[in-house]
DNA sequence: ATGGTGGGTAGCCCA
């Protein structure tokens, strides 16, 4: 809670998504939020792993969550902006990351991963609204989306085909992907860097595993995005950075 | 080729 406090503080968004809450519902911080101006929440958790939870200082309606992988994790949370049956959807999501090994038929993690997309891109295929859907990936689809694209080929998160299977999903809406709209290819632009360093900084060995896609007519709203990089240096730091879009809806 | 760190749960699993 201290992170995300500085980060509300600072930023004051409308809307702020967050993954891996790792709580169960009845455990979930409502009140900090509401001292903060937070009094709309949409809360799927859990106890001990996943979870996701959606919260706002505007009305949202809560309007489903999709269990994507069949297996009963929290991964997902619909919400309405704007009143129910018009306005905006915005769907948070937390992808499997997969497991280490990428091969379904020695990892079943990494099996689930790509089923898990696969049922994502059947639901993108049903969008009849004006649709953000943002969280964390588990992919970094571009070249320049890694620190090294040779190195990491193999690594799940950038392999060939969690990057195909991800492009369907794109297709199947023509999502806009907002941070790379914004902040074009080849610049640079990671938002996750691991834990398993001494120091983040060195090497910079980040990977863009967040992001941030909305329905074409969505991506025509966008004023402005960015990430703050520097949260991943604060203390007691996510392994994440938050992205930033701007809307003019 | 290996293990590195952080977190939650429970005597290990996941990221």
């Amino acid at each position: 809670m201290p992170i995300v406090e500085r980060f509300l503080k600072e930023e004051a968004p409308d809307v702020l998504c967050l993954q891996e809450i790792k709580c169960e519902e009845h455990l979930f911080p409502y009140k900090a939020f509401n001292a903060l101006g937070y009094t709309h929440h949409a809360v799927h958790g859990q106890k001990g792993y996943h979870g996701v939870a959606t919260v706002a200082k505007i009305p949202l309606t809560e309007y489903s969550r999709l269990d994507w992988q069949a297996n009963g994790e929290a991964r997902h949370v619909g919400v309405e902006l704007g009143g129910a049956g018009q306005g905006l959807c915005l769907d948070n999501v937390y992808v499997p990351a997969g497991g280490d090994i990428p091969d379904r038929e020695k990892n079943a993690k990494f099996g689930q991963k790509l089923d898990f997309l696969e049922r994502m891109t059947r639901w993108a295929d049903g969008i009849d609204r004006p649709t953000m859907i943002v969280g964390d990936f588990n992919i970094a689809p571009l070249e320049c989306d890694v620190w090294s694209h040779k190195q990491l080929l193999k690594v799940v998160s950038h392999t060939p085909l969690e990057v195909d299977t991800l492009q369907r999903f794109m297709d199947a809406h023509g999502w806009s992907d907002i941070g790379r709209e914004q902040i074009a290819a080849p610049e640079r632009y990671y938002s996750w860097w691991s834990y398993r360093a001494k120091d983040y900084r060195a090497g910079d060995r980040g990977r863009r595993l967040d992001h941030m896609w909305g329905s074409p007519e969505v991506g025509k709203q966008v004023t402005g995005h960015r990430i703050r990089e520097d949260a991943r240096g604060w203390e007691k730091p996510s392994d994440h950075v938050p992205l930033i879009t701007e809307l003019s809806l």
